[in-house]
DNA sequence: TTGCCTGCAAAACATTTGCATGGTA
DNA sequence: TACCATGCAAATGTTTTGCAGGCAA
């Protein structure tokens, strides 16, 4: 059977939602397609954007990367900075990825796990909670900050 | 040897750290003592001490919380939820407590857990990463809520 | 063609800052 | 008394909304 590529899973999914594929939403999701590691924000979008000369509305972007996130395309985070970022969110691995967040630099390091699926599991039977989602951030002092930390 | 009381602690970590205990800060605390399972925004503060007649300046309550969590005092939470909220800081076990936060109706409740731990360690050995704090929430749908679940 | 989309401008919020006044230690 | 703390007003920065015109299907 022939490979989806993500964009034709993306175009599908919209599609199925009854949403268009504006121009404005093709260039959006290309930006993310360009940036796979970075966590982008409303405004970092509109920059990238800007600098490819494509000429979009902030607001544009911020109904955009909403839609995004209710259609579970993207997925959204917050890193306490005062702005709200997004990432793609990988289909199958939602739930072993979480973020390591530097106090003095802010570099934001991606970390892999599987541990938190026993914790998941006993908070489903213990709390009768149904878990959909999560948000697992660590913060510290990153290897290169650590000579000089507070 | 004497117990000392929360109140007795913090006065002497204010005084520690050279802050006054003017009358704004005592009844901000005062609120917090009052509601103790509760993860309150400044207006939250400001509209429970509008109720108890004291009058006090919003910019205050900003000052006086960021304040308090700069030495440890109170915990900084954030739900996503466009405010940014506090809660006492339990002295012994500020790793063991996290939040499952209802997608329906909103609520949220806490709970312990020792899992978290060995997870800490593996970081802290793999990505040579240290870590200070850290923010663990689930999102899903509380015992009450599963029914009429979307 | 039609109804969803877009983008501007303005509004809405949460939070921060400047500055003169007030109060604690 | 000496500073730190307070509170008002204004500024800031992000996000939301109203509305007229545009565009994908």
């Amino acid at each position: 059977m022939a490979e989806m590529s993500r964009m034709d899973e993306i175009r599908d999914k919209l599609k199925a939602e009854n949403y268009k594929l504006t121009r404005q939403r093709a260039v959006v999701l290309e930006v993310f397609e360009e940036h796979p590691e970075e966590h982008l924000s409303v405004e970092d979008v509109y920059k990238l954007l800007l600098n490819k000369n494509v000429d979009i509305g902030l607001t544009t972007i911020y109904r955009t990367l909403d839609m995004l996130e209710k259609i579970a395309i993207l997925h959204k985070i917050d890193f306490g900075d005062g702005r709200t970022r997004y990432e793609f969110r990988q289909l199958q691995e939602i739930h072993h990825h979480h973020h390591l967040i530097c106090g003095k630099c802010g570099a934001v390091t991606e970390f892999k796990d599987t541990l938190l699926e026993a914790l998941e599991k006993s908070i489903q039977e213990v709390h009768n909670f149904k878990i959909t989602d999560h948000q697992v951030k660590f913060f510290g002092y990153c290897r290169e900050c650590q000579d000089g930390e507070k």
